[in-house]
DNA sequence: CCTTTAAATGATATAATATAACATTATACA
DNA sequence: TGTATAATGTTATATTATATCATTTAAAGG
């Protein structure tokens, strides 16, 4: 985990990134870490591989396959429904990206480094998407599944609603 | 957490179904509950819907819009992906079915009386699916929404694994 | 009861998402 | 270099979901 924020504020949880926020800084944040996880765990991240990341991070907006394959074929015009799905796998299995169940749609992971499944937030207004992690959360469903007798495998959370920027906005 | 239970004897989780239970109860509660909502709500449980809600309440696993299509069309021919969508919709819309995100499947809710997102245990093995609704979980997601500043309308909260009956049958 | 109107269903077409299967190319490495 | 393996190309098709317009059914009011 990052080291702590300075304590004379309150912390300023940045589930959303801000509407003017440097998003060129998530992008090389994104690939680096893909780039150290790949090496590490001598995978290949393949120029293909690493631009459909980059595609998935064109923002905090999951992306459909057909968008993305969109976006591809402007640069590969054989790219097919496979190319994308191929790589989305890969990228999937590294945790690099998540999917979002809901929507049918992919996102990049912004803390790869840690297999874990994600919690999102997901307005319904503007598309982002926030992942959060909130152990209380992650500890209730544990305890809630165990009280079941049920193995974890997988969790998709996934909270639709309004960010705050909407809700601002629409005031 | 929730109170605690009594301390006599463990809770018995009721959350998965037992391999032999009467499961022509489950149906006709299912059927009894959706005639009352309805009734009350002034909504018409017409014979398609009601037929389909008994579909998608043949077991506890959660059925695909063409499995429950495949099944209709042995009763009216000119069945088509409308007919089962729409009444799909209906029952969502009633409260009567949950969606499962992760597995573009329906599955009936036990519990329909009050409107809720549900929490589903969903096994790998043997497709079957629980609901559960724990408190404590659904508090621990409602205060993380809230420090993100962001207002919910839906939760989709879906774990996969292995389910009890399918653990004991692995030894 | 009949008419008007709205809701539900029928019917056809097509969109959107995802995978199967096999051929070819690139890479690893012995 | 040759061989095996992984990745990508290519084509076809499966699966899930919706749009649109016609027809039928049921509710509501006179
Ligand atoms: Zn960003
Ligand atoms: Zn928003
Ligand atoms: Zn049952
Ligand atoms: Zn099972």
């Amino acid at each position: 985990m990052a080291h702590a924020a300075p304590k004379t504020q309150p912390v300023k949880t940045a589930a959303f990134p801000g509407v003017g926020h440097d998003h060129s800084h998530c992008l090389e944040d994104a690939l680096d870490h893909a780039g150290q996880i790949c090496t590490d765990s001598g995978a290949r991240l393949t120029a293909l591989r690493r631009r459909v990341l980059e595609l998935v991070w064109s923002g905090h907006r999951p992306l459909g396959a057909y968008d993305i394959l969109t976006a591809l074929k402007t640069e590969r015009r054989n790219a097919a429904p496979p190319t994308v799905y191929r790589a989305l796998e890969f990228l999937l299995q590294q945790g690099l990206v998540h999917r979002i169940e809901c929507l049918n749609a992919f996102v990049g992971c912004p803390d790869p480094d840690t297999p874990h499944g994600g919690q999102f937030l997901i307005c319904r207004d503007c598309g982002l998407s926030a992942e959060l992690n909130d152990d209380t959360v992650d500890q209730a469903i544990r305890n809630s599944a165990a009280q079941a007798g049920f193995t974890i495998a997988r969790k998709v959370i996934e909270i639709e609603g309004q960010c705050p920027n909407c809700q601002k906005a629409e005031m």
